[in-house]
RNA sequence: GCCGAAGUGGCGGAAUUGGUAGACGCGCUGGAUUCAAAAUCCAGUUCUCGCAAGGGAGUGUGGGUUCGAUUCCCACCUUCGGUACCA
């Protein structure tokens, strides 16, 4: 009998497709479109493993089925080619970023083929490149020479805000900024050049301005917050400080309105929107400014709460708060200064980690309560931070935790203001109860007293309303060579312009030296011929974040060889945006959020039909791996290592032991409950980690040292037995299971089916290889409905398919059909194997049974569904065949079998014909011997009968 | 702490709108085929009582709604993910 040869058959048809070009889309105004696109990856150094492939082929199916259905599918793939990692590789190792780049996408594009991904590669973006990179540059440039116009709601020509400006100043400028003045417009015309730059600069969409950044000494550059965990560089683990300077910004706050409204429109996850929602963290509340006795100055505060106004006791500025140094008295100086000395000397880390440590220290100034006069001292502390509100806050003990525990330590006083009786449950910062001592909004319940106050802040003059959100503006600039350099050029008076198009890109010179400078300048600072210009005027020397590149490239599939344009209108008219996004969840805060955004930003510019970038979005999850451990004594044994088995673990306290991860290829039963290493397994170890070549091996029953057993026990085998964990696949893991070897058995279908089957594609699961078989073995019963038992191909062209066989099948389209359109792949495979289970009754397959079901596989299968169709006789790829249509006809029965319940309870089956009447089935129903059984001596309150359901009776 | 997701056999998981809980696969048990093995095929497999027929229990825990709850409501527990002095 002829079995299915993987090997041969997978390149045979892997090669016709790259041949007959198959996977090339282009515009096709009579087919409707349908864009799926996965994240691109991070080409690293170790390839990918069998995570990866996850969400590539989960997306992979659909765009097959899809084209099967009559779209045309524009299904790309591309590299996010710049960032760190490559960078600090180069560092190391000499090598350079744009070499070992080109090697590692070599690598992944030869394992995406493997995996038969229908990718058009004739699309492939690269973010490094200067092709590519010309456009992101371009994009920035338009950042530059714009501002965010609050009352059109809409980015607008920086020019056009120069001429209102020189009109009638900023006065009635509606804008997102961060410049503090205002000017009228003889104040604009009366400034230098440098100042009305200066100006501008604080209304840009991309702006320069100093600011506390985070700077990581050992990698030499500046932080994103997501590049930082627990107060470490996610990357290397290394300290993280705040450091003043000048950096470049995106103000993607001025967004932050239309970022949140926009998640109402797009099918994404609840979790990931709220993910957002929280990332933008809106509040509403107000600003109220707050005199300074014996000073002019104000001090400006936000608070969510004005409601308990009456209860502040005191003020809390950050201690970097500009107006500290004006208003600290002669005799607090010292108390201040001390305290400034002790917050600067404290890490990013030192404040997370100590949250619940309350520190401050008073001014000696003191605020008034601006509806009562009343005198509130004025401290700083590090729990209030400079860059969310104002900076500022009104303490208010008795309505918020963090103030009432600073009271507490500091022994300031706590009013009550508000009566919870009512609330018994209720907490301190619970938006319930009835004001007291508050002066005019006694009596009044908290949301009433809100709107009231924030009515009598208004119409006082104190302050107004106000919305704000917890994003900050990025920090745009990286300290990096391997990123794209920024298009703009300073004159002698540091005025910034961005560079012409005509201009672009402007290429990333060529460096042998990727460390930053002592000063923590970008290396590009070295290239000093790149950096002067002959005219005297010199070149930005930091780099773009990974992220800017990222945040567009699903735009420029749609048309990646244009030089005129980042993309055609007509190809953008087309393509509109994404339909489907499928991608890792590591991803939902700041890629996807700086994609909207630029996305919505080329919208207000006209270059885009919609304003959101990806209509349906899917986390897949991460498939995980089994990380193996051996426990060693920390303390050696007549100065050898010492490794004992899990078994005798529990005999130490945790503090005498470590856990050595071990490479996964020396453990027996790998990944089960009893996983052990065996005498062979401990030399492979050994060899690998040849510190430990003298170590002892100890178990229960006996040791091992330097190839020697001794055995006191009667233990046949020597086991030592390892303690297993399922976490992430990583290199330092040494758990990482290769797709390469596991195709290398199967064959790329299996592992496809396989991947597919573990689970729903949402969620996480460990990789377990033991399911396997499963597939591989269905894979073969499939191939056998189309043979004969000499190995013949057979199929019976001639016979009409019988009542029965139609039923599976088209029971088969429906299933699939349902459940690729709902995500569910795992539930796919499942009646695959059911059909092909209940066809092997039949001995040879009808013809239209047979096609079919080739055609309903082949998004999964792709090279068994295409050797299987060219056997039936066809010239054309089974790729461009059509879906199968369903006809519920087939799905009819005449009889339905009914589970028929007593009180709820399934007690016996009855089959009635479709056309039965209620009645009909109720008076059968009751005549069954297991009903009679059942109902005996009780009283028959009710009988339900769903139809096509259940029946179910009532007594008692 | 807050927000989100999820808890179902020995294991991965299925049950789409409240209607036969455990599809499909792994594993395991027994059998057929074979000189033997691989491969393949057949039967069984939630737990529990019982030789069987047939009962009882059962979807994290406790309660509720309903003729009927894995599904809806309330409270709690656990796990995972995100986030954190955000005023």
């Amino acid at each position: 009998m002829q079995n299915y040869d993987h090997q041969s058959i997978e390149a045979k048809w892997r090669a016709y497709w790259k041949e007959q070009k198959i996977n090339e889309v282009v515009e096709d105004t009579t087919k409707p479109k349908f864009y799926v696109l996965d994240m691109f990856p991070y080409p690293s150094g170790a390839g990918l493993h069998v995570g990866h492939p996850l969400g590539y082929i989960a997306s992979d199916i659909f765009s097959r089925y899809k084209r099967l259905r009559g779209f045309n599918v524009l299904h790309p793939m591309g590299f996010d080619a710049f960032g760190l990692p490559t960078e600090q590789y180069a560092i190391q190792t000499g090598i350079h970023p744009a070499v070992s780049t080109d090697k590692n996408i070599k690598r992944y594009r030869e394992q995406m083929d493997q995996l038969a991904l229908s990718y058009d590669w004739s699309r492939e973006v690269r973010t490094c490149d200067p092709k590519y990179y010309k456009w992101t540059q371009w994009i920035f440039t338009q950042l530059f020479d714009h501002y965010y116009d609050l009352d059109e709601d809409k980015a607008i020509p920086i020019t056009a805000l120069k001429e209102r400006f020189e009109k009638e100043g900023n006065l009635k400028v509606q804008a997102a900024h961060t410049h503090a003045n205002s000017f009228d417009a003889s104040a604009w015309q009366s400034m230098t050049a440098k100042e009305q730059a200066e100006v501008i600069m604080d209304y840009r969409l991309a702006y320069r301005k100093i600011g506390y950044v985070n700077w990581c000494e050992a990698l030499g550059t500046v932080l994103a917050n997501d590049q930082i965990k627990d107060g470490l560089s996610e990357r290397g683990a290394h300290p993280v400080e705040k450091r003043a300077m000048t950096q470049w910004y995106l103000r993607i706050t001025a967004y932050a309105e239309r970022l949140l409204e926009g998640l109402e429109h797009i099918d994404w996850s609840d979790a990931l929107k709220t993910m957002q929602r929280n990332w933008l963290g809106r509040s509403e509340g107000a600003s109220i400014h707050f005199d300074i006795k014996d000073h002019n100055a104000q001090l400006e505060i936000y608070t969510t709460r004005p409601d308990t106004i009456f209860g502040a006791t005191f003020m809390v500025l950050a201690p970097e708060h500009p107006l500290v140094s004006q208003i600290t008295t002669g005799d607090q100086q010292g108390d201040i200064d001390e305290y400034l000395d002790y917050v600067k000397s404290r890490s990013e880390r030192d404040r997370q980690s100590d949250v619940k440590n309350v520190t401050g220290a008073f001014t000696g100034a003191y605020a008034l309560n601006p509806f009562t006069q009343v005198e509130i001292p004025i401290w700083i502390a590090e729990y209030v931070l400079m860059d969310y509100g104002t900076g500022a806050i009104m303490a208010v003990p008795a309505g918020d935790e963090r103030d009432h525990k600073f009271a507490e330590k500091f022994d300031l006083p706590i009013i009550e203001i508000i009566d919870r009786t009512d609330y018994p449950n209720a907490g301190i910062e619970d938006k319930v109860g009835t004001m007291i001592n508050s002066d005019f909004i006694n009596g009044k319940p908290v949301l009433e007293a809100i709107a009231a106050v924030c009515q009598a802040v208004e119409d006082k003059n104190m302050g107004k309303r106000q919305v704000n959100f917890k994003m900050r503006d990025a920090n745009f600039s990286r300290q990096r060579y391997w990123g794209e350099p920024f298009p703009i050029v300073y004159d002698d008076e540091d005025i910034a312009t961005a560079l012409p198009l005509a201009e672009l890109p402007l290429t990333l010179p060529d460096s042998d030296d990727f460390q930053p400078t002592a000063e923590g300048a970008s290396p590009l600072a070295r290239v000093t011929e790149w950096v002067e210009l002959p005219d005297g005027r010199r070149r930005e020397t930091d780099t773009m974040p990974a992220v800017a590149g990222s945040s567009w490239y699903y735009l420029r599939y749609m048309d990646p060889g244009n030089e005129d344009a980042f993309a055609s209108k007509s190809t953008i008219d087309y393509w509109q945006d994404v339909d489907l996004y499928i991608g890792g969840a590591e991803h939902a805060v700041s890629h996807l959020m700086y994609a909207r955004f630029w996305h919505k930003f080329l919208y207000d510019l006209g270059y885009l039909p919609t304003d959101e970038p990806f209509q349906k979005l899917i986390n897949q999850g991460m498939i995980q791996g089994v990380i193996e451990f051996i426990y060693l004594k920390k303390e050696k044994t007549e100065g050898q290592h010492h490794f004992i088995c899990r078994s005798m673990a529990s005999d130490f306290d945790e503090e005498e032991l470590v856990r050595i991860p071990v490479p996964i290829e020396y453990v027996s039963a790998y990944g089960t409950d009893d996983s052990y290493l065996t005498t062979e397994g401990i030399d492979g170890f050994i060899k690998w980690s040849p510190s430990y070549k003298d170590a002892i091996f100890e178990i229960p029953d006996g040791t091992y040292q330097k190839g020697a057993t001794t055995v006191t026990g009667n233990q046949k085998e020597f086991q030592l037995i390892t303690h297993s964990e399922v976490g992430k696949m990583s290199k330092s893991k040494y758990n990482v299971i290769n797709p390469d070897d596991v195709i290398g058995q199967y064959g790329t279908d299996c592992f496809r089916m396989y991947e597919m089957f573990l689970g729903p594609l949402e969620s996480s699961k460990p990789w377990d290889t033991n399911g396997i078989d499963g597939v591989f073995k269905f894979i073969r019963r499939l191939w056998r409905l189309y043979f004969d038992e000499n190995g013949t191909f057979a199929i019976d062209r001639i016979t009409p398919a019988s009542k029965d066989e139609l039923r599976i099948l088209h029971s088969t389209i429906k299933k699939v059909q349902e459940d690729i359109e709902r995500y569910s792949f795992n539930t796919c495979v499942s009646h695959f194997m059911i059909a092909v289970n209940d066809l092997k009754a039949y001995e040879v397959q009808k013809l239209e049974i047979a096609e079919a079901l080739v055609v309903l596989i082949s998004p999964f299968a792709p090279h068994i569904a295409e050797e299987l169709w060219h056997q039936l006789g066809h010239e054309d790829s089974v790729h461009r065949a059509q879906f199968p249509e369903l006809n519920e006809d087939h799905l009819k029965q005449s009889e339905i079998t009914y589970p028929v319940s007593i009180n709820g309870k399934k007690r016996t089956e009855a089959a009635f014909s479709v056309d039965a009447t209620k009645e009909e089935m109720e008076a059968e129903a009751l005549k069954l011997e297991a009903v009679q059984k059942w109902i005996d001596g009780k009283t028959i309150r009710k009988v339900i009968i769903v139809p096509g359901r259940m029946i179910n009776i009532v007594a008692n």
